[in-house]
DNA sequence: GCATGCATTTCGTAC
DNA sequence: GTACGAAGTGCATGC
């Protein structure tokens, strides 16, 4: 990772770091004595204080106070950028044309200053109620078919993480991936994904998404691939809340 | 502000500005290379690679990636924090009792690691449609009462800025709250709060909340402060969209 | 592009 | 505390 970090920068060199960061498409972090205004939406003031500002690479523009989750005020990703020195302070403006809005943040002492480019190709694996449905599964594989039998759940590949795995009746790899709801054609390609890891293995390897439904487009897509589509509710009762340990999570 | 910055820490450097930092309720802001786990409402993994960690003194827990505005994984306010190293890593956990949840950070590299302690007062004033409020006022101040003149608008004062300010018939000055929507107790303190800062001058200052309706807790307050109240809709249709300016801010 | 619906929604306010 | 509704909602998905 490219970094550059300032502890106590005067303006100056603050404005520098923020200007090279947005040329290189960095994560900024900047933290400061700033007041902002937001004009669009709504309108807003905020007055002086110390806040917490960052630029995201796809143009997220966050200003944090030191309280809530949510940033005070904000501008969605893809937001253009201007900064000048003004005055002896940073101007910074960030805004959008559709729906018309700007904010800006005046700051006239940096705490800290810094930008990153980073390296992160990951994306999350939200696993709400799938986690029911891969117990029904576990506990009812024949729910599957006659004769699946399921051998590892969770499995980590590069791509993400294997529902569950399992064996049909034939010996054949089964690789199941779940959705809680109605699925889309991104699972469909997750499900062709986890299956490439395995081609080179020269078996055959089925696999099947397990959702209530399936969008059309998803359908289209599974055929395509000549993947499979089994159709089931997740579980509606709640389980005991459970106490979490660490190694619940395979730490 | 008192504030520490590291840049390109070790492990265990880190380790000590996070648990510093938790102990001085501080902002911390750790950028690494890092792994995440969550539980709770729902169940979320995702695997390694670099993020922006920041953990605000009232106990928000944020996990940004380098795109969307919202953080990939979080925790909400008074959270409670555990950090440990564990293998040449740091684990730091955040969690709460209602609903149980926890949110585990796994982090094997630091690019940077700090913590601030920053001074920040200011709360937000949101203005929606009050400005359509206030441009209706401004252009029709007998819908007020008979004899009103708006002198100042968006008057700024320390406890935040005062929508209207203008004469009675009398030559006593009045000061206007707007809200567009039903307005509750804090709309009757923070008009209180703008009264104080002119009842030094020994004149008779009257306080007029104008909103769509009042909760009863609100009317209550109004009289016991000797407040008035006037019933008024925000105007429904959109304004053009304006291009803004700097100096529209007042900047 | 716009419309619809969900979210670990968050956040305030009334109860 | 819980319940209800608004939000500059954001965000993915379908159209």
């Amino acid at each position: 990772m490219k970094f550059t970090t300032l502890e106590n920068p005067d303006i100056t060199e603050s404005y520098n770091i923020l200007t090279k960061g947005l040329a290189k498409r960095a994560l900024i972090i900047l933290v400061g004595y700033s007041r902002v205004y937001y004009e669009g939406r709504a309108k807003s003031r905020l007055d002086w204080g110390d806040r917490t500002i960052m630029i995201k690479k796809d143009g997220s523009f966050l200003i944090h106070q030191h309280h809530n989750l949510e940033p005070v005020n904000w501008q969605p990703p893809k937001s253009k950028f201007t900064a000048e020195i003004n005055d002896g302070k940073i101007l910074l403006k960030g805004s959008r044309r559709n729906p018309p809005e700007s904010l800006i943040v005046e700051i006239s002492k940096t705490y800290m200053a810094s930008y990153f480019v980073g390296e992160d190709t990951k994306s999350l694996e939200l696993v709400g109620y799938e986690a029911d449905m891969g117990d029904l599964i576990f506990n009812n594989p024949k729910i599957i078919e006659e004769g699946f039998r399921p051998t590892s759940r969770e499995y980590s590949v590069e791509s993400g993480f294997i529902d569950i795995m399992g064996k049909d009746i034939n010996g054949n790899l089964v690789i199941l991936e779940l959705k809680s709801r109605r699925a889309g054609v991104n699972a469909v390609k997750q499900l062709e994904r986890y299956i490439k890891h395995f081609e080179d293995h020269q078996k055959i390897v089925r696999g099947i998404l397990v959702a209530p439904s399936l969008t059309d487009e998803a359908m289209e897509l599974l055929e395509e691939k000549k993947l499979e589509f089994i159709s089931l509710e997740p579980p509606t009762e709640l389980k005991d809340q459970q106490v979490l340990t660490l190694k619940d999570f395979g730490v």
